[in-house]
DNA sequence: AAACGTAATTATGAATTCATAATTGCCTCA
DNA sequence: TGAGGCAATTATGAATTCATAATTACGTTT
């Protein structure tokens, strides 16, 4: 019997949930916005059931929130829980980093490497788009190979609560500098197989990556995200 | 303006995925099992619209399994994903330990040693049930006092999914008196205000944990959680 | 008798309807 | 003129209905 994988059949809902999960990363609804199921229902060409049934879900995940009686607003996310999730993050990854050091084949080593190449080169011609999109197929590439599903999920509820922050600010060119830095950093524990050592760059990776965005919210002075 | 929290008015969706929850994690609600809507609806005695949003939100959880037109069943946890859930609850605990330290004050102290007292007390007069309790307490407030609600809530989760294993076997008579040391220990780098210490020792505890349970299991020759 | 195909039944996804809470707007009265 | 209260409107929570996918049961054929 040869592996199959099962058919996928999205429903509405699921379909709804990763399609205003989006609109909310995306920063299109912004935070502290309601959201009116009517004129939701009409944009995407649904009825209520499925919209409200997607809407519960985004509230579990903490991009909405729901008031009975008074609908759903997008989640206004504070400096305060930009901090929290930034907290988690580092320490998923550190975990990811130990747990995938052992796990990669050289198949696997090959495309990081090829990756990491994109990322050097989006960077030297000051490609910021071509270099995030290299950094983030990076960082998934690790978190999956951890081989634990369930950190996968859990990084990437989180990892998407923090995207439109990240959205929102420009890197600066010191840290955008010390963010290849930390990737070469990270490449050499790669390639030594030093498990605990890549797990500490990425913790480090991502506790600066914090600081930096926090410090650009300053700058702007708001207090919300 | 005196601090007031705000009105709770529970809608029937959010009822129904405590209880829900509840009847997974007591495991009343078997793995693998189907979940009849109808029945369901019966037995809460609600109409199917706020019974299948709360299915929504309980599989986004990861409590149950949805297959278009084919319903929802109670996921099915493999000694896999117990191990997945116990290497993040470890480094989650660790985290929480650090940042816990520093927020007690001296009321919290008293509380905690209080808990701590009567977690004593059960152990030496084998009360399980009040062990159970006051060792759940602990950890707890160690967690929320870590003052970040992300990481409670992640938490919050992943202790739900290991726990319908914790109350499938029973510690045995050494895990127990390990179980008791480490609070000890616990306690004596709280005292001590020991941040990265109390954090090593709650992750070695929850690892400790895992591999006690993971050992009764492989006991009982059981694949499935 | 077993396997296949088809009809009947059941269960689910989604739309619609209904009841009620919340909001808005208007009117009254100080 | 403005504050308070009441009615009208709107929006939401929940029940019901409808359409269809999946399952079951049965009959046919080899």
């Amino acid at each position: 019997m040869v592996s199959i994988e099962t058919i996928e059949r999205p429903t509405l809902h699921e379909e709804l949930v990763v399609r205003l999960r989006d609109l909310i990363i995306e920063d299109r609804l912004k935070p502290g916005e309601k959201i009116p199921e009517k004129e939701l229902c009409e944009a995407f060409g649904v009825s209520r059931t499925p919209l409200r049934e997607a809407l519960k879900v985004l509230a579990s995940e903490g991009f909405v929130t729901l008031q009975a009686n008074r609908g759903a607003r997008v989640t206004e996310a504070t400096r305060e829980e930009l901090l929290d999730a930034f907290a988690i993050l580092a320490v998923l990854e550190q975990l990811a980093g130990e747990l995938a050091c052992g796990m990669l084949d050289q198949s696997d080593m090959r495309w990081i490497e090829g990756r990491h190449e994109a990322m050097l080169d989006a960077y030297a011609n000051r490609k910021r788009k071509r270099y995030f999109r290299a950094n983030q197929d990076i960082h998934q590439a690790l978190i999956r190979a951890s081989g634990n599903a369930l950190l996968e999920g859990h990084h990437k509820l989180l990892a998407a609560r923090v995207q439109r922050a990240r959205f929102l600010v420009n890197m600066s060119e010191e840290r955008w500098a010390q963010a290849v830095e930390e990737h070469e950093q990270m490449m050499v524990k790669l390639r030594k197989g030093d498990s605990k050592g890549l797990g500490r760059i990425m913790k480090q990776h991502i506790v600066n990556k914090c600081a930096a965005i926090l410090a650009a919210f300053d700058a702007t002075g708001a207090e919300k995200v």
